[in-house]
DNA sequence: TCTGGGGTCCTAGGACCC
DNA sequence: TCTGGGGTCCTAGGACCC
């Protein structure tokens, strides 16, 4: 049986962890830039406020009901989603425990039919909350895609099922694929939900699994319709990731708080989003080969995927794969002054670092002088001085040191668990 | 006036190789 | 007039996830 662990409003229950007072409170929580609402509690969902709206637009609401606000605090987040994981991996064995999201796990539970699933599910749910003070909720079934669906009644029923839903019966899989619309079948977005209801008449998880794995491989995105359905029908085929995997692509990208025009403040912003991307690559023991950045001006629309359009986005291919971030800060300047137009309002700029290989194997190049990805030693320093004392302590010069482009944080709650000048304090 | 920031996998088609 | 049969690698683009 494969479970999946899930926090409930992941973000607003980190908040309310150290301001128990607003427990029973709405809640919402920020966006980079206090753009848009990405966490609601209960309460806050109850008062109306939806998904990913914009913050300008939800003003009004939250103001009627008295909701707290947070723009979002990542130090705080990634430090709880350790401490739950942890648990899971304590309780379990690391090998069973799959990391999915900041706040999701996939869990191995063996293989055994005798097992009372909802004494495991409840066992879990309550020993990660007595660790952490974090809720969860869990969905306990054969396949992963039906995991995702009992935790999703879990979810909706909080109240009814304690948080634990468990399908091990065809019976109960059935029923509860009955009570899914399609749309929210976990691998089902927006474009096949309207196909799917368009064109063949399928409206439920149950109406999908009705479905054969031909039917899914020939109509919905090949291999990996098939996959779905067959999860959906009971058959196991989607593996646990047994294995830290290091990503493939690795990108830093942010709006600006304000609109900018200077070229100088671009390329500042640039070296600024190099040097993240670069201590992500080399936290990951990777180096890169290609470089790209992009920008987006401001009347365009906010969402350009950084892959696309060729207008605003331009990439170099290095002679040497590189983790060093002054190896990759001059080619990402440079590639400003191909696509900066002067006289354009600018609001938003990217990196993206692709083309990945581990840092211990780089292939030499015939035509560069040998520098075994030169300065390693001295980067490394670097995070850790950084990592130790505080965000960018060290930095480049290139990135600049008045940054008014720097995006907006203003309702940031303290890093209470990983700053020991922000500590919680009792008084 | 103000709308996030990351990632994944898969497929089709073109260039190129023998 | 007729014109093989495999491969691989890369890129662009489409879908999805949180």
């Amino acid at each position: 049986m494969k479970a999946i662990v899930d926090c409930n409003s992941f973000y607003c229950s980190c908040e309310r962890l150290f301001r128990p007072q607003l427990d029973d409170k709405p809640v919402v929580v920020l966006s980079n830039n206090d753009g848009c609402i990405v966490s609601r509690s209960d309460e806050a969902k109850a008062a109306g406020i939806a998904m990913a709206v914009p913050y300008f637009m939800a003003k009004d609401i939250i103001a009627i009901h008295k909701v707290a606000t947070f723009s979002s605090n990542y130090n705080l987040y990634g430090d709880m989603s350790w401490r739950v994981m942890e648990t899971l991996r304590i309780m379990l064995g690391v090998a069973n425990v799959e990391v999915y999201s900041v706040d999701e796990a996939f869990l191995d539970l063996g293989e055994e039919g005798t097992n009372d699933w909802e004494k495991i599910g409840l066992h879990i749910r309550q020993t990660v909350e007595q660790w952490t003070g974090i809720k969860v909720s869990v969905g306990i079934a054969p396949t992963k895609v039906l995991s995702k669906v009992a935790n999703h009644l879990a979810k909706k029923n909080k109240i009814a099922t304690q948080c634990v839903v468990v399908l091990d019966t065809q019976e109960k899989i059935n029923t509860a694929l009955q009570d899914t619309p399609v749309k929210e079948v976990w691998g089902v977005g927006r474009q096949y939900a309207k196909k799917l209801s368009d064109m063949y008449a399928v409206f439920t998880a149950y109406d999908l699994s009705r479905k054969s794995p031909e039917w899914a491989n020939k109509n919905l995105g090949g291999v990996v319709g098939t996959r779905l359905v067959k999860e959906l029908r009971g058959e196991s085929v989607q593996v646990m990731e047994k294995e830290l995997t290091v990503k493939r692509m690795i990108a830093t990208t942010r709006m600006f708080g304000h609109t900018v025009k200077s070229k100088e403040a671009i390329k500042e912003a640039i070296a600024t989003y190099t040097s993240k991307a670069a201590e992500k690559l080399r936290r990951q023991y990777s180096a890169a080969n290609i470089i790209s950045i992009f920008v987006v001006a401001k009347g365009q629309d906010h969402n350009i995927d950084f892959r696309h359009g060729e207008s605003i986005g331009s990439h170099i291919t290095l002679p040497v794969a590189t983790s060093s971030t002054h190896e990759l800060i001059k080619p990402a300047v440079a590639l400003v002054d191909r696509i900066f137009v002067e006289g354009t309002q600018y609001k938003k700029a990217g990196v993206m670092l692709s083309g990945l290989v581990p840092d211990a194997t780089i292939q030499g190049n015939l035509f560069t002088e040998e520098k075994h990805n030169g300065k390693r030693l001295l980067m490394s320093m670097v995070d850790n001085v950084n990592f130790a004392m505080r965000n960018d302590v060290i930095k480049f010069a290139a990135s600049g040191t008045t940054r008014n482009w720097k995006m907006r944080m203003e309702m940031r709650s303290p890093r209470y668990t990983s700053r020991w000048d922000e500590l919680y304090e009792i008084s």
